[in-house]
DNA sequence: GAAGGTATATCCACAACGGATATATTTACC
DNA sequence: GGTAAATATATCCGTTGTGGATATACCTTC
């Protein structure tokens, strides 16, 4: 059972490495203005998740003129991959419960 | 938003009226023993989800010979059905989310 | 009549979170 | 050249959500 910020993260990450502002847009972007990862909700769970292995900042940087010194880029390390799927499958699983009980009203 | 507890409880009351033990058997039996709801958990969303109106307490009870007098049953109201709904299609958007980053591996 | 399951309830500590604040840099615009 | 807004990271403080443990009492089974 992964925190719901945590695995936001996790989907920001998926496609490509990102820093930390750009996970908020990205999640912001995503879910149609719906989730606002707070800055603390955002750093604090980027520190718990360095410590548990689901991400690894990278050294790897954009040409300069596309970069911004200031920031911190993180990419998915296979653990964190690996969480994301379990956790991915744990909520489809819940959606199928919540489906068969009439509370899916939007189209698959 | 609703805590987790609480959508379990939800989806445990959506087709029949529960007492508290009962819903957590419910839970524990439909995601295959994996949500174990402490009694504190249940007992302390009980209370909050009263107090939101999300549920309400029943007096109608089974046969005598069927019942058990320690026991409170809940009913879902408009309003926890209408929240049910609510949070199983934000669920739902996240899972389909998830499923084009590739995450979901288990079939529909 | 003893043991284990049923049933509700609360205490305590920890995890997760958002709003607010802080600091500094970069971009946009007049 | 100046200034307002956006970008970017970080921490403080209080609230909410949670599980493990404990408590109490009744019911069922053997």
């Amino acid at each position: 059972m992964l925190p719901p910020a945590v695995f936001h993260i996790l989907m920001a990450l998926a496609d490509e490495d990102r820093h930390g502002y750009a996970i908020i847009q990205d999640v912001l972007a995503r879910t149609n203005g719906e989730v606002r990862l707070s800055p603390a909700t955002l750093y604090r769970s980027i520190q718990k998740m360095l410590d548990d292995d689901l991400i690894a900042e990278v050294n790897e940087r954009p040409a300069p003129e596309l970069d911004d010194e200031r920031r911190r880029y993180y990419r998915l390390t296979r653990t964190g991959r690996a969480a994301a799927k379990d956790e991915a499958n744990r909520l489809a699983d819940l959606v199928r419960m919540a489906r068969a009980s009439g509370f899916v009203t939007r189209k698959a």
